[in-house]
DNA sequence: TTGAAAGCGCTACCAC
DNA sequence: GTGGTAGCGCTTTCAA
């Protein structure tokens, strides 16, 4: 039975020593490197740690070796699929090596995300996971000064490794894809973020997805690009409304920049009575949690294992490791499912 | 500019206080109570800050103070958008006060969940956040003793106040519409747990179920119950897909205990021609984001307020406001969309 | 194998 | 208004 009561003051090392008869360095010593201790005082300390509910407390730790054993996950914002797979996974990791994590969300409705501060990351913690986010020059500095060590996921930041997909890649999967069906008229749904500091990742998936309609000499139309699609499907489908209810012709396909896009366009498509791949093939990417209740082609990205990755490639660096700078790309692959199908008129 | 470099050692106070020309006692008293100094020292000071680069040690400031400003939240899984989106809330909420959300995920793939120990709290946070978990007599004494404020989501703990909903009027408000609508026959899609130490949210839903078909007098076979909607849709496409080609005549209502549960069933349903809400009628609870999306009949809880919630409430305590273990029960309402109608044999 | 003591960086009390 | 200093709880030499 432990005498520990509530609201009562945490016992120290001192309290400890005292029960145990021994030094407090041969309580501490006990508990660092419990080798070195006889086994007879070993025990005796033991009993006395058990006894008073002891817990060495985190900030002498720190204070005395500079380390505090804590690491910052700094994300957009949190509340997004891919986020908090992210963090968990990254969470689960460190954890295993004793490591715990500290949460920064950058979002701030209505206004340029907040930004990184020296404040924040300053003595607190021992490293930091930047996820989807491109530090700006001020922001550069400061995590340069700090000396920290730095796991970039998704975006590049020079001198620290980037854990993340070939997203050309990705994007060139589904465009060879929906080439391969015959398809020739394609539009797409996208978002490029226009403030500073957010996430290349859209740019270059748009990027690319332009480049592949040009190699393949596909047609894509203004009209077929759908720039407003924010994220949330919703979003997606109020584009898509827009441009079925236009009087245009179609395109045979539609490439969302992700699948909770393409899960608005396909949304859409049922409302106006366009068949999914009948009338319109449709493709995602991501392989998201609800990717196959929408029987959505897309392309699969492993999110645990890149934050399982990104924690390995800090913890390697907390461990002293010799640093590299190496990037690490996760393979992704294609997932045909029924959203995408051969062109009805080729 | 700074004369910190990458890797430099960081500044303490004595640094600057011999930049300065003050005595430590100074520096820190013109960080924490600026008007106690002269306007020429503070400025001194804080042009010494300034230039190199001074950040207080949060570790020291927590060893002298007994206080680290940094709260846990703890929930049973992030990647969910209830979880996620709470632990966002807390966050931004906890920080506008100057505190710091140290996360913890106690999930484990295919084996009870993490528990609750000392060892994660003790002397490394002011207080935490439990959000949907019930803890068990081992950690209602760990955290009992360990005398920290505690603030519960969606589940009750003797002694802490809990932020949440009324579950109960949640779901009589989805049987009252259903009711309203000449339904008779209907069904219940939902999971409880049986692992302890689980939420009792989905048991008090299911009994809530029971007691308005009872009190209502409607009719509610075995087979109309599907027990196994772990939460994520797809499961409940499952259970569903067994119901719909299993022969036995179909409810004219099908209740989801959740939104995505919800998802599940209408999916189903559009596979077997189902017409919802022509020959079933499918409701939630939440308004997930993607409830629109399904055109979805359910209530709405406001997540992002129940966080907000539970932040002020614990902060509350961590500024020595009295203790109140009252709870706040969130308002619900029921969102009427087009998943639900009129019983066509009505 | 064990103990004494210095010191990690900071705050707050007590003098001046 | 300012400075000296004890002490927060711990780890780690250095001696014994």
């Amino acid at each position: 039975m432990s005498a520990q009561e509530p609201g009562q003051r945490p016992a120290t090392v001192i309290d400890v020593a005292e029960a145990a008869g021994v030094s407090v360095a041969t309580v501490s010593r006990t508990l660092r490197q419990p080798e070195k201790v006889s086994p007879k005082t070993r025990e005796k300390v033991m009993r006395a740690v058990t006894e008073l509910d002891y817990v060495a407390s985190p900030a002498a730790n720190a204070l005395v070796s500079g380390r505090t054993h804590i690491i910052a996950v700094i994300v957009p914002l949190f509340v997004h699929w891919f986020f908090a797979t992210i963090v968990e996974s990254i969470e689960r990791a460190v954890r295993a090596a004793g490591y715990h994590v500290l949460l920064f969300d950058l979002w701030e409705d209505g206004a340029p995300r907040l930004r990184i501060t020296r404040d924040m990351l300053r003595k607190r913690v021992d490293g930091v996971v930047v996820v989807n986010l491109v530090p700006d020059d001020e922001e550069r500095q400061v995590l340069q000064r700090l000396g920290l060590p730095v796991v970039m996921v998704g975006d590049e930041l020079p001198g620290s490794p980037t854990v993340g997909i070939d997203d050309r890649r990705a994007m060139r999967l589904v465009m060879d894809h929906l080439v391969s069906l015959g398809h020739s008229d394609v539009g797409h749904a996208y978002w490029v973020p226009e403030q500073s500091g957010m996430s290349q990742v859209p740019a270059i998936r748009l990027e690319e997805f332009q480049t592949a309609a040009r190699e393949h000499g596909l047609t894509t139309r203004p009209e077929w690009m759908l720039p407003r699609c924010y994220g949330r499907p919703v979003d997606a489908v109020a584009e898509a409304t827009r441009l079925f209810s236009s009087g245009v012709p179609l395109p045979s396909a539609i490439v969302g920049a992700s699948d909770e896009t393409a899960y608005g366009i396909i949304t859409a498509a049922r409302r106006f009575g366009i068949d999914v791949p009948g009338d319109l093939s449709v493709t995602g990417i991501d392989d998201h949690a609800y990717a196959e209740l929408f029987d959505l082609t897309t392309v699969r990205q492993d999110v645990s294992a890149q934050g399982a990755q990104a924690a390995a490639r800090l913890l390697e660096q907390l461990t002293g490791s010799p640093a590299n700078a190496d990037d690490d790309l996760q393979e992704v692959r294609l997932v045909v499912r029924g959203s995408t199908a051969t062109r009805r008129d080729a």
